[in-house]
DNA sequence: CTTAGGG
DNA sequence: CCCTAAG
């Protein structure tokens, strides 16, 4: 394996970043800003990178196998393979002429530096005709647009978005469905904006219109090539369920070495419904705490990505493994070992156009959009915004598709590779996706908020506004925690493969700055080409203007400590991530509601208090509740000309007084069973006060 | 997940 | 309202 899993030799414990990804112009900007902006990240980037390994394994597996055999110590040595090294030299100088990609390859960190350097073969290789790994990037970059949206503030956020976002993203289940490639190579370099006029209930007049346009990120040079896929992944659905996805895989056209039947997996894990909380979490200290964990390149998704990558051929090698048949028997169709997950966690980054504004979005909501998988960010544009007051303006650079695993045997074809990574890219567009809106790193599930109500409409909001794309089936799936992917993996190398599940802690920011390609220790010129590169690139990138700037994402070296810092960052910035929400003060008739509750129920049982008095009242946690009851102590026993707010009737106030001095009495030996009435109590003194 | 409290 | 420690 080129990489080791110690990879903290050369790095520092920082996991080499498994791929480039996204404009070289856009990481390289976000990098300088030390708040790794949002790098378009990679899915299938990631595939690509991960096929190229495949692919080069595959081939060199005379050399490989051997180095595999003792992965721990040449990995620790943090040495690729001398033989690998040369093959890579030599596959890139045969691939020079390829293009930037090329170029963003050399950039990459030592080790990974040889598995790129034999992805170019497999891209250059015409033997492949057309790589699945390059079109799995271009695909994810052309996929990739630019959604602007103009929603009215009061447009509840959900509808509008969904709708929205939904108008763009149909597209990709184009592309997903068959005309992928096609539809790639026609639409390239095209601009195409969608116009969606839907009735909107609040501003009747108003248009909501969705400009889509497709960024000639991808250059034609690389033609993404599809088609093959698309033979191959006809009719075939992929349902998805809710942890992974598992995909038939058809090797009747591929020819397998050896006896072993070939099992290819593509891994992914779903991530899991994260709440408000959880995504808070996410973005609080807690996350960064999780920061030394990444050293061990163990949680981290990237490390994930990584380790696995080096695990994968480990794995293959020493498994005949037998899958478990668990839920997913149904979805194996053909190959019954193979299996295609698709990262739920995958990083997710936001682009924006504007650099700064760029950079502020990955503030907020990168943290978050990991959870979703998929995210896109949309910065907002003052210009617009200002001139258009009642309206929201978003501008969502991209949608980044989460981290795709893929394991598949050394012994598998090229073009199984493809199919399989062609599934799985598939099988997450097909199902649909769900548009989850995130707010200052916070998901926005209340559909039936307007803009105005959550703050989107907010100026000092939008930077941090995201969108998620999760994958909509998982219908028939059992509901699978990220913890179960265990089942899923071959029964010899659990372990391994478990921790990637339980990286959802892992945010963005650590993602993007682990999946980036770390400095470049080998090539130092190169790396400074693609500097220059991305800087040159970057406006037209931005633009959508500049016809070459398919180059993978340049990365600038990034110094361990800046990688440490982020934690801190996105510590100190928390207040900015975390989405607050709104505030909805009580009206009387709810403190009336809370009061008879509490004086029912006691103040030790806000579940029930909820329960029974606001169960209807989602917005209303018992925590609210509770907060809300203390509140009302306070401002029962303060003197009414300190009272601030909506004034709560004083004969309530007396109420929770009273309610309050009995519980605070009673409460330790009624417990809670007692239901009783303490409540006479409070009203009768209500009744005299 | 709930509670209980501090922030 | 948020965040957390505890249970």
């Amino acid at each position: 394996m080129v990489v080791k899993k110690r990879q903290n030799n050369g790095f520092h414990g920082y996991r080499v970043p498994v791929i480039p990804r996204g404009p070289r112009s856009i990481r390289r900007r976000g990098l300088l800003k030390e708040t790794i902006e949002d790098s378009q990240i990679c899915a299938f980037e990631l595939l690509a990178t991960v096929a190229g390994k495949l692919l080069l394994e595959s081939e060199g597996s005379a050399s490989s196998n051997a180095a595999d055999g003792k992965e721990p110590s040449n990995i620790h040595s943090g040495g690729v393979k001398l033989e690998q090294l040369e093959g890579g030299k030599a596959l890139r100088s045969e691939c020079l002429d390829q293009g930037s990609c090329i170029e963003s390859l050399s950039v990459t960190g030592s080790k990974l530096e040889s598995i790129f350097r034999e992805f170019p073969s497999a891209v250059c290789d015409p033997v492949l005709e057309s790589s699945s790994v390059i079109s799995s990037s271009n695909f994810s970059e052309k996929v990739s647009r630019n959604l602007e949206l103009e929603i009215p503030e009061n447009q509840t956020a959900l509808e509008t978005f969904a709708c929205k976002v939904e108008g763009g993203s149909s597209d990709c289940d184009g592309y997903a469905d068959s005309g992928i490639a096609r539809q790639l190579e026609d639409e390239g370099n095209r601009n195409y904006n969608v116009h969606l006029t839907t009735a909107n209930t609040s501003i009747p007049k108003d248009e909501m219109e969705i400009c889509v346009n497709t960024h000639p990120l991808i250059n034609s040079d690389s033609s993404v090539q599809l088609n093959s896929f698309r033979d191959s992944v006809p009719n075939v659905s992929f349902p998805r369920h809710r942890n992974n996805v598992k995909v038939g895989n058809r090797d009747d056209d591929e020819k397998f070495a050896g006896s072993n039947r070939p099992k290819s997996k593509i891994r992914a894990f779903r991530p899991q419904r994260i709440g408000h909380r959880r995504i808070r979490k996410l973005v609080t200290s807690k996350y960064w705490k999780v920061a030394p964990k990444l050293k061990d390149c163990e949680y981290s998704n990237t490390n994930g990505c990584i380790k696995h990558i080096s695990r994968n051929r480990k794995i293959l090698h020493t498994c005949e493994r037998v899958q478990r048949e668990g839920p997913f028997k149904k979805r194996r169709i053909f190959n019954p070992c193979s299996a295609l997950a698709y990262d739920g966690e995958g990083s997710s980054e936001s682009i924006s156009n504007s650099p700064e504004k760029s950079i502020k979005g990955d503030k907020s909501g990168s943290a978050v959009n990991k959870a979703s998988g998929v995210s896109s960010s949309a910065a907002c544009h003052q210009a617009s915004l200002q001139s258009k007051e009642s309206h929201v303006k978003f501008s969502i650079k991209s949608f980044n598709v989460p981290d795709l695993y893929i394991e598949v045997p050394e012994t598998t074809t090229v073009g199984s590779l493809k199919r399989t990574v062609m599934e799985a890219v598939t099988a997450i567009l097909r199902g649909g996706l769900h548009i989850g809106v995130l707010l200052q790193g916070k998901e926005v599930k209340d559909d039936s908020r307007t803009l105005l109500q959550t703050g989107i409409s907010h100026n000092d909001y939008l930077d941090t506004l995201g969108f998620t794309l999760e994958p909509s089936s998982a219908t028939t799936s059992p509901p699978m925690s990220p913890k179960d992917p265990p089942v899923l993996l071959p029964c010899e190398t659990p372990q391994q493969l478990t921790r990637l599940p339980e990286s959802p802690i892992l945010d963005t920011k650590f993602s993007n700055a682990s999946c980036d390609p770390p400095p470049t220790t080998n090539v130092p010129d190169h790396v400074e080409t693609n500097h220059d590169l991305a800087l040159s690139s970057t406006d037209e990138v931005t633009n959508g203007t500049t016809p070459d700037s398919r180059a993978l994402i340049s990365v600038p070296p990034i110094s361990v400590e800046a990688l440490a810092v982020v934690p801190l960052n996105q510590k100190t910035r928390r207040s900015e991530l975390a989405q607050r929400r709104i505030r909805r003060p009580f009206s009387v008739s709810e403190v009336e509601s809370l009061v008879e509750a509490v004086e029912k129920l006691g103040t030790g049982r806000w579940r029930d208090v909820k329960l029974r008095a606001f169960e209807d009242a989602d917005h209303r946690t018992y925590v609210d509740l509770k907060d809300k009851w203390k509140t009302l102590v306070h401002t029962a026993s303060i003197a009414p000309q300190q009272r601030r707010g909506q004034p709560v009737p004083q004969d309530l106030l007396d109420r929770v007084l009273c309610a309050h001095s009995y519980w605070s009495q009673h409460q330790s030996k009624l417990h809670g069973k007692n239901h009783t009435e303490p409540p006479k109590i409070s009203d009768t003194q209500a009744g005299q006060v």
